[in-house]
DNA sequence: CTTATTATG
DNA sequence: CATACTAAG
């Protein structure tokens, strides 16, 4: 019986964060596996000190845009192996997702892109979520050839249902709750067959959010929006024993617009 | 026997300016006449205690480009007459030059470009020297005929002579400082006529400096150049009878990467 | 509102 | 190194 304990974060641009407070959160958690998402830079461009943490093994997965998007997986045992990109044309050099494998364990770091209704972006975000599907589909089943349980965490930039954002009734023809999008999350679950992890541990709350606009008092207000996920197969799942959004990490200073959410699983 | 005050800054951007001391500094100036310079916003930018300050007029030349040079010139009494250009079809409406007829004298506000060796910019920098110099010599006759002196402030963007910036060794293959900029101050001085009334008063001292780069200590180590000058006709250089570089209008915070440049004159 | 970019100085 | 811009979120 061990512990793993595994954390996601939208970092929001890692050069900023860096210096308002992330890195004395890394250097304080007690996570086995941090994703990043949103590091907006390349690994040249940070701190020795960030780009090479003492203690962890970091696959970073910037995107051939400078500025833009960008994920990383950091887990403190070597990972046995690692991959960019899920095998899409579009997508795969364009910093949204990495993952690594560790004994019996394969965890995804996500960035879903974001968009705006009648938005080339927003057709992006559309077409990701088709191939992105196909991919968690395939992952599952080869994880399961080779013994793995599989955790996707990441930023999905999708508000599944109305406990998972504050203002859900103005935001229902806006790209995050749109019905097509809260549709696609259920096919994860139902047909690729990944379980909510933070969800399944609080069934019954509204939030916890873990996205707050830097616009108006949304923060303060808690006017924010579940939209980071760790999607875990079944087995995994139910291993969970823990959920928490670390709001106070953006304490004194908030590092981003997002919040560390971390998930405890007893193996 | 009256006394006239003239101040010429490089704002460096108003909005920026405008709350880390600009305003204050206005406030307090006994200037009757100001030339600004960088103001790198259209009027409808600005607050309106800024676009209207009490007390003054105010004409603005800003850039048909955004955010990008704009000059303009503040009179405790009404102008008589003014102008935005000197009658040049590239210039015009780039927000370098505009001048206004007060009784007996004309007051410019004059931001020539600054450029780099070997770009399109330092060429710019050249046409418009070319067309400047000729815009003096005839601003000089009409106004001569008018009865008027002329004063001609601004960010010259050029360095004359050794004295006039610290690392002149280290320069002299740069914009500011190049021989040929530098033979063409002498052409302001000797051919169209116009006074160096800074210098004039000043002759034997390095400096004083008006402009420090923002890297390093510059600031500190007073590692400056004189590129803000007042260039008047010889009746009025004559009555120049005190010039300072307001170097402590930058304190506590350094509101430009210049300091205001203040001439009286004893009329 | 904040992080990036870029151009300009 | 700083002020603008624009794109993105």
């Amino acid at each position: 019986m061990s512990t793993l304990t595994v954390t996601t974060a939208n970092v929001n641009g890692l050069r900023a964060a860096t210096g308002k407070g992330y890195v004395e959160w890394l250097a304080a958690t007690k996570a086995d596996v941090v994703c990043l998402q949103e590091v907006r830079a390349e690994p040249a461009q940070l701190a020795e000190h960030v780009r090479e943490p003492e203690g962890w093994h970091v696959l970073w997965a910037p995107s051939v845009a400078k500025g833009r998007a960008g994920v990383a997986v950091l887990s403190r045992t070597e990972p046995q192996d690692q991959r960019i990109g899920f095998g899409s044309t579009e997508f795969d050099a364009t910093g949204r997702y990495a993952e690594i494998d560790l004994p019996g364990l394969t965890v995804a770091s996500l960035y879903l892109p974001s968009g705006e209704v009648g938005t080339p972006r927003q057709e992006e975000k559309e077409r990701f979520q088709v191939e992105f599907l196909d991919h968690l589909k395939a992952l599952r089943e080869r994880a399961a050839a080779g013994g793995r349980e599989v955790l996707v965490c990441g930023d999905w930039n999708i508000a599944h249902h109305e406990a998972d954002l504050k203002n859900w009734k103005s935001n229902k023809k806006n790209s995050g709750f749109l019905p097509e999008e809260r549709a696609w999350m259920t096919r994860v679950i139902d047909e690729a067959g990944y379980v909510d992890t933070v969800r399944r541990l609080h069934p019954d709350v509204d939030g916890p959010y873990s996205w707050w606009s830097y616009r108006g008092r949304a923060f303060d207000n808690d006017s924010g929006w579940r939209i980071d996920y760790q999607m875990a197969t079944p087995a995994l799942a139910e291993k969970a024993t823990s959920a928490v959004v670390e709001r106070a990490a953006t304490h004194p200073e908030r590092w981003s617009d997002h919040a560390p959410v971390t998930v405890m699983f007893e193996l």
